[in-house]
DNA sequence: ATCAACCGCGTACGTCGTACGCGTGGCGAG
DNA sequence: CTCGCCACGCGTACGACGTACGCGGTTGAT
C-alpha cells in the first residue's frame, strides 16, 4: 500500500495531482474518467472494457475475467489495460456500474416502484450471477448508475411527508432484503453447477446422507417434518414473493402509507 | 474438474467408496469427518484447523488464510492439510460452521426468537467480517451448526398452525434481510479500512468530489437533499432496527400472529 | 512377525495480479 | 516544418496462490 502511494505520488504531475494534495487521497475511478486523456490516443473506451468484461463473466464466470484474458479479448497487451484502470478492482467497478444501468424503474407510487426495484435487481443478479462476487471485492462505492438508481427510488417516496433518513431507510430495507435473497439463490445455483447437479433432484440426492443422518439423530424434529412434508420444492420464486410482500406490508404499516 | 473426479475415483477403496458408487458423487466434508481415521495417527483435529483459521481471518482478513499460512500456524507442512480437508473450500466450510455455532437462540415466542436471530447473526458477521467472503466461495451447504440453528429457529414458529413451507419462508425472509444488511455494512466497513479512512468523516471527504459533481448536475434533487438534510450520519444500528421492525411487522400481519 | 497396500507430504507447475523500468511516440521550441 | 526531450505505455519478471503428482514410511491383515 505504501508502494502504491509512492508510485502515485511520483506521477503527481497531471490534473489530479492537485486534488490528491488537497484531500490527501488518490482519485476515484470516476474522477479519472473525466480527466482529459494524456499521451498517445487511447485505443479503448471504458465502456468497451466493461462490456467485454461482462460478456466474459456471463459466459465463463468472474474467475475468467483475469487481466490477461480480458486484455486478450480486447486485443491489447495485458499491461495496456492499466492505462485505463488502476487495477482489477476498477474493472469490477466498471462491470457493476455497466449492468446496474440495466435496471429501469417505472414512474409510479412508492410500493409499485419498490416492488419493481426488488424484482429487477433480483432478475439482474440471476442474469449476471457474478455480481455478488464482484460486490464482495470492491467497496460498495458510489457509481453513476447506482446514484441514478437510488435517485429514482428515492423520488418515488418523496413528498409523502417523510424525512430523508426514513426514506433512505426504506430503500435500504428493500435493497437489503433483495440482496440477501439473491445472494442465497445465486450461491445455491452455483453450488449446483459446480458439483454438476442439474436439478433439485440431484441436490436432494447429494444431501441425502446428511439428511439421513439428521433424521437418524432425532434431534431435529421440525426440520425432519419439513424434509418430509415440504410440498413446494424449494420454489425460489414463491419464497421471494412471500418475503417481499412481508417487507412491503411492514413498511406500509409502520409509516401509515 | 474431470481431473478431480479421476483422482477421487482412484482412491475409491475406503469406507466412502460404496456411498460414492451408490450415488455417483464424492462424499461431503461432514461425511468424511465421521469416517474412521486411516493411516498414521492424525496430528490435528478439524476443530483445531477451524479455530486457527478463524483466528487468522479475524486478525488479518480472509486473504491471509492461505493453505501455506494456515499450515505454518498449525505447525504442519502445507500439503499435510490435505489430509484433513480436500481443498480450500473445505477450510471455509469448517470456519463457517465453527463461528455459526456461536449463535445461541433463546427459548421464546417466534418474534422474540426471530429478533434475536437477526441481531445475533448481524453481530456475528460484524465480529467476523470475512464471513460473507467465505460464503461467496463455498456452496451454502448444510453444516451441523447451520442445521442446528435452523431447527432452533423453526421450533419457535412450530405449533402456530402454519405449514412447514410457510415456516421455512419466514425464516428465509428474516435471514435474507439480515444477510443483506450485513453484506452492505461489512462491505462499507472494509472499504473504509482498505482506503485508510477511520471515520465516516473521512469517507464523506473522499466521496466529496463525487457528491459535488452529483449536486452540480442538478439531476439528483432528492439525493442532494439527503446529503444536506440527512441527520443521522449513516447510523447503521438505526437502519438495521428500522428494517427489522418492518420485516417482523409484515410477517406478523400477513400471518395474523 | 511379515509384507504389501495405501496414504501423507515434499516438490513442482500453471496461474494470478501487478511492480518495475526501457523504448518509443507526442508535443513545444526554433 | 523539424528536431529533441521527456513522460508514459507496455513487455518482462516476480512473488504468491491453490493443488496435481508420486515416492517413502506407516499401518492393518495374515
Amino acid at each position: 500500500m505504501a508502494e502504491r502511494e509512492r508510485r502515485d505520488g511520483g506521477r503527481a504531475t497531471d490534473v489530479n495531482a492537485r486534488r490528491v494534495q488537497e484531500a490527501g487521497r488518490k482519485p476515484t475511478l470516476w474522477e479519472r474518467l473525466e480527466a482529459p486523456a494524456r499521451g498517445p490516443r487511447p485505443a479503448l473506451t471504458h465502456h468497451q472494457i466493461a462490456r467485454v468484461a461482462v460478456e466474459i463473466a456471463d459466459a465463463d464466470g468472474l474467475a475468467a475475467v483475469s487481466m490477461r484474458n480480458l486484455a486478450e479479448h480486447l486485443g491489447v497487451a495485458t499491461m495496456g489495460l492499466y492505462r485505463y484502470v488502476s487495477g482489477k478492482d476498477d474493472v469490477y467497478e466498471l462491470m457493476l456500474d455497466a449492468v446496474t444501468a440495466e435496471v429501469d424503474l417505472p414512474e409510479a407510487g412508492w410500493r409499485e416502484v419498490a416492488d419493481a426495484f426488488a424484482r429487477q435487481v433480483r432478475a439482474l443478479n440471476l442474469r449476471h450471477p457474478w455480481m455478488y462476487q464482484a460486490f464482495a471485492r470492491v467497496p460498495a462505492s458510489l457509481s453513476p448508475s447506482s446514484i441514478a438508481l437510488m435517485e429514482r427510488a428515492l423520488k418515488s417516496i418523496d413528498g409523502l411527508g417523510l424525512d430523508v433518513d426514513t426514506m433512505m431507510a426504506i430503500i435500504g430495507t428493500v435493497n437489503s432484503y433483495t440482496r440477501g435473497v439473491v445472494f442465497a439463490e445465486v450461491t445455491q445455483r452455483e453450488a449446483m453447477t459446480r458439483h454438476g447437479w442439474e436439478s433439485d433432484e440431484d441436490w436432494r440426492l447429494a444431501e441425502l446422507p446428511m439428511l439421513r443422518w439428521m433424521l437418524g439423530t432425532g434431534r431435529y424434529p421440525v426440520l425432519t417434518r419439513y424434509v418430509i412434508e415440504g410440498s413446494n420444492e424449494d420454489d425460489a420464486d414463491w419464497q421471494f414473493e412471500f418475503g417481499l410482500s412481508c417487507v412491503l406490508d411492514g413498511i406500509a404499516a409502520r409509516l401509515g402509507i
